[in-house]
DNA sequence: GCCAAAGTTCGAAAAATATCGAACTATCGA
DNA sequence: TCGATAGTTCGATATTTTTCGAACTTTGGC
């Protein structure tokens, strides 16, 4: 892989985090990672154009939101829940619907 | 920007108000109005033209972070902590440096 | 009434983002 | 090795935001 620009835990800038979540697609994206657990891309495309798509994974991704790992031919996105809980503790429960406790 | 002027309380989306704080300065204005208390545009304008600090108050007004009272000849700016609060729960807290209690 | 202070609005220009197709890359399976 | 699948990158255009000066509004003081 070539392009990785992961920033570590402490290097999550809350600027750019509130700049990626500020898009309805990606605020969505966000919220089905935390629900559902990691997915493809293309298994929360909408109807976009996969560039559109993997634009906005970047944006979550340099912001330090999401993590991808190879898995084959598809590329799973993860939360990374803990490092931002660590990082913004609370900011993800504003967020994701709350699962019942 | 989605909204009115003044969005009531549950009607403050949470992409605005995300998008209302991805910006520094405005990030700024909020944290300093949480700490400092209400302050008028121009205690918070930095070397900045004063339509440029207009515009800033104005995404934060229309994002429903702020709400803004005439006194006099100028204009007092405050959080609006408690409907931020009631409508997402935590999210002032992991923008705001911690108050000590 | 006139003036100054504090903001707002307008309009144009600059900068940042988003969108989308096309070409490219990497991996798997036959 | 060939073809298909899943994404990425590139480049060009479109849309959205930001910036800033100038003109305007409102309020208070003289």
């Amino acid at each position: 892989m070539r392009h990785a620009r992961l920033p570590a835990s402490e290097e999550i800038a809350l600027e750019d985090v509130f700049h990626a979540l500020s898009d309805p697609f990606r605020l969505e994206v966000v919220r089905r990672l935390a629900t559902e657990g990691e997915q493809s891309c293309q298994a929360l495309e909408g109807d976009r154009p996969k560039s559109s798509v993997s634009h906005h994974f970047r944006v979550l991704r340099e912001a330090g939101l999401i993590r991808t790992r190879n898995e084959g031919v598809t590329r799973m996105n993860a939360l990374r829940r803990d490092d931002i809980e660590q990082r913004f503790p609370g900011l993800l429960a504003c967020v994701v619907p709350q699962p019942k406790e």
